[in-house]
DNA sequence: GAATACCAACTTGTGTACAACCAGGTGTGC
DNA sequence: GCACACCTGGTTGTACACAAGTTGGTATTC
């Protein structure tokens, strides 16, 4: 409980930050769950400071509710919220493959996604976490490329709050071998500079996922409340 | 300099956030500044606690940058920051255009923009900041309408970005003429549901603009650097 | 005079104490 | 049995104390 164990130069509040969204990620903090400052404290064996500066910013994420002098809650599903951040993430990544198409002269910066995903059968991945992490730095990497920061960062910030959904598209081995299929069109419609047909295959790719998710999601979030009679709290069923 | 006077249920925090975001703004705070938590304390009259808090949340915001255990400092203008800043504000509002031009009947949600902007000369307002509030109002209005939240939440984010060199191009009646203008056209456009029309007007609206600003910081910060003596440090030249 | 080593003041990071306030349980009156 | 008021424990919001580390100035030495 002291401060002995603790390594230098390591911030506590970036420390509890990732451990509290790893726990969500890996649904040891389930949607709806309510918790305090002072619980999150002690079992992370720091004080209330740091713990709150990692809440704060879970927060501003969308990670997190504060109920004014009375706890918090890890955010409920919100459907809605989900299929509006990846029609925003279908947004982005298409027009950062239109700039990526129309610029001329930068498509070597694809040269590591095309030696990852342009692969015969033999050589692919199968293992559902490995390709889950993969799919997010395809994605990433796309937009990257493109050349603008702040596109990429904002990017980055859907991936991160949709992650916790997404990598439920990977557990499947047809899924993953669509996920291989359709990388490689995409990626090779980008070298020949066919904007039009890469946009395409990339809405279509993405849209696949998004109905894969939709489809487990509503599953595990069932079979969930049904095993340990989750509260209504955690579902928020929106008009997506 | 004790807690008599605050008002009840008003969060510290909140105040001194949107206190120091509205120095910089009002370029109390200039690019490249450097200040310690205790100046600030002591300046709002409130502890280090809540203004650390307010602090972190700018620091995110990539308003200010802390150096550690040694101060904290106002973000020095980035051109390249600003200029990518724009490129998405962009990308989003042409989607949102899109949006709003093919889906059906929902146009009536730009009913208040045109009662605003389709006016005739006489009944145009011409103060400087009131048409800059409007200005924002105007594009922040037009994401909202598409209907997707995380869309609208993302571009208000940006906005508050660049606000602090955008209202910069409110300074002449020239520009605010044209800013009637052009949304009076935009809107058009889309009531027509003329997408292609509508983003082709969106889009030089927007370049005009920063093309104006752009000039405009270049030559204000010039004139601040020789009057003040800025360090160098308040500018970060990019080849944006 | 210039360079270097050292020191003191200041800065952020973290822990802790206290205040304001909410919620849920308990007891009481009907 | 039910409704309501009260109270107690717990929660966040804020202030303050201390620890770890950086920086800039000063004294010293060459």
């Amino acid at each position: 409980m002291n401060t002995r164990a603790r390594k230098k130069n390591e911030r506590l509040a970036e420390r509890i930050y990732l451990q509290l969204k790893q726990d969500m990620f890996d649904f040891r903090l389930m949607p709806g769950d309510r918790f305090s400052e002072n619980e999150v404290a002690e079992r992370m064996g720091v004080s209330r400071t740091p713990v709150r500066e990692a809440l704060f910013r879970l927060q501003r994420e969308t990670f997190v509710d504060v109920l004014y002098r009375s706890g918090w809650q890890v955010k409920p599903f919100d459907f809605k919220y989900f299929e509006e951040l990846y029609d925003v993430r279908t947004v982005l990544e298409c027009a950062a493959v239109r700039k990526l198409c129309e610029h001329g002269g930068e498509l070597n910066r694809l040269d590591n996604l095309v030696s990852q995903w342009c692969v015969e059968k033999p050589q692919r991945l199968s293992d559902g976490p490995v390709v889950s992490g993969m799919d997010e730095h395809f994605h990433e990497r796309l937009v990257e490329s493109a050349g603008n920061n702040q596109m990429a960062r904002i990017h980055h910030d859907l991936t991160e709050r949709l992650r916790i959904i997404r990598r439920l598209d990977f557990t499947s081995p047809s899924r993953v071998e669509a996920t291989y299929n359709e990388h490689q069109a995409v990626l090779e419609a980008i070298l020949h500079r066919q904007v039009e047909q890469a946009q395409l295959l990339l809405c279509a790719h993405i849209e696949e996922s998004r109905n894969e998710v939709r489809k487990i999601t509503v599953h595990m979030l069932h079979e969930a409340s049904v095993r340990a009679e989750l509260p209504a709290s955690s579902i928020n069923k929106s008009d997506g």
